[in-house]
DNA sequence: GTACAAGTTAAAGTCGACTTTAAGTCAAGT
DNA sequence: ACTTGACTTAAAGTCGACTTTAACTTGTAC
């Protein structure tokens, strides 16, 4: 099995070598053997990357995603490991949603309800009740 | 009418002096007059400040909050410089809105068909079919 | 006259996830 | 011998919205 120079990983993976740097420096990604001063990586580093920028994907800070490889017994299986975190990842998420949500109505109101002159004026409203509301 | 201090203007509007001084800066807020190097506002100031919060509260960045006060004619009234921001707004707070949506899919659908032992494993299935999917 | 509170400035620090830069090492090809 | 290309490192830069820090001035109270 033959082992990957950094950017041949980097471009599998589709992401910048700097990027693989940085992870292994945050203790994401454990420090490859070396030749002659470079990186190789055996191949597992690829699902294991592909695994990082999922997690990335559905929300999972790079700390939360160390705790994700590194966090658990060694035992715990992968499948636990995203139960544990995705149910707290996904409370957040919907926190986030309600935000969002509250942000576009409060929004709406002023674009459909507002009719101020002034910015002043605007303010002054928004001082009271919040304007258009 | 009697003109504030920075401290008294930050008390009256919940945010700090520093956040005021910063505002002005970023020719957000234009420079108060002075009594011997301090600043001294109008009244005008508070209903400005709380229009800026209310936009940031409904997700303007700095930048689009100076537009907000001086990017038109100064004729154009405040209803219509939220109409026209509003727009492309909301469609950035439905692009958001969508995106978390998704990022909860992905993840939920994770979080019950999972059933990898190893992050290699999940990773291997992630590049080929997106793992619990 | 001196201490204190509140103001002033420019510059640097914060957070997260990287990227960019500068300076250097190394093996292979001509 | 020399160039090229890919790698290495530490340190600094980026973005946005501020805050913090350090050093300084000013007016007021005792």
């Amino acid at each position: 099995m033959a082992l990957l120079t950094i950017s041949e990983v980097a471009q599998q993976v589709g992401i910048r070598t700097s990027a693989i740097r940085y992870y292994e420096r945050l203790g994401i990604l454990l420090p490859p053997s070396r030749v002659s001063g470079q990186r190789r990586y055996g191949s597992t580093v690829v699902p294991q990357l592909a695994v990082l920028k999922r997690a990335q994907e559905v929300g999972f800070t790079l700390d939360e995603i160390r705790r994700l490889f590194f966090g658990f017994p060694q035992s715990t299986p992968i499948s636990a490991r995203w139960q544990e975190l995705a149910a707290t990842k996904l409370a957040e998420l919907d926190a986030k949603l309600e935000q969002i949500k509250s942000m576009k109505a409060l929004l709406q109101r002023l674009k459909t309800n507002c009719h101020c002159d002034t910015v002043e004026r605007c303010g002054a409203k928004m001082v009271q009740a919040g304007c258009a509301e």
